[in-house]
DNA sequence: GCTAAATTTGCAACAGAGTTGCAAGAATTT
DNA sequence: AAATTCTTGCAACTCTGTTGCAAATTTAGC
């Protein structure tokens, strides 16, 4: 399987062990271009990885950059993968996210920019998240 | 004390009995200008209200549309005030808040407007969270 | 390929956030 | 002031996330 290559690759490239775990949660990133919350990482991963080394791993993607956080106004954290062009810049940036209101599925909008946004006096933005809520493609159908 | 007036007829209005938590938790939003996290509330109120009065009544408020809550990068929900001429139609526009990286105060900037954003096709927007983080104007003295 | 060192996992136990049912207590209505 | 309605507090629970530690796995050296 090709894939499994480019994640073990992705793996090494971050310094990270290759374990089971680590395969088939970033398996999942890749599968959905959506994101993913830590409960639909516990139900799809299938092998019945402990709570804990999905939150461990979930952390340890983080910290190396290879997936992002998206905060959502019901306060449930999604994660999503970064591109590959995303490197640890990437977050200082405009980040906009996506949430469909029918099928709560949320993606991560890289290609639309962010308009820049006037602060009152004495304010400094160092980075910006919108969420974005409405319809997507599918449910609009 | 004419404030205490002033929010028993913004219960009144709402059909909402006078009580004394209710009270209590209004007096600390208008004293506060910034956003309140439950967990200031349990401290900041001094009453000893039960953790669970003091969720509800944050609930009740936010389907009055009194409060609505503010979705940040940390996961901690947070509760703002609506201004008066904030109704039901409020809520499905823009809304901007801003988070200061150094005190975390949290901020509601409604004078503040947000650019349209384009989506791709096929995808239909409501409305938008914008999540600005950076240096508040007490912290950048 | 095998051993030692480093890393990761799973378990247990815990902390915190939020919810629900229900009886007792307040506020509102008449 | 009594009856009704609404709200509170308690207890118990679920869900989410964290920490310490021993066992298991991975990696690196030989």
């Amino acid at each position: 399987m090709r894939q499994t290559q480019q994640i073990q690759q992705l793996l090494k490239r971050n310094q990270l062990s290759v374990t089971d775990s680590r395969l088939r949660i970033l398996e999942l990133f890749f599968q959905q271009d959506g994101a993913l919350a830590h409960a639909d990482i516990e139900k799809k991963s299938g092998a019945g990885f402990d709570r804990v080394t999905i939150y461990r791993t979930l952390q340890t993607f983080v910290d190396k950059g290879i997936i992002h956080t998206i905060p959502t106004a019901d306060n449930a954290v999604r994660y999503a993968l970064c591109k590959d062009d995303c490197t640890q810049g990437h977050h200082q940036d405009h980040h906009v996210h996506f949430v469909c209101e029918r099928c709560s599925t949320t993606i991560c909008l890289e290609d639309v920019e962010v308009p820049a946004i006037r602060l009152p006096e004495g304010y400094t933005a160092s980075h910006a998240e919108v969420v974005v809520n409405g319809v997507c493609r599918n449910c609009s159908q």
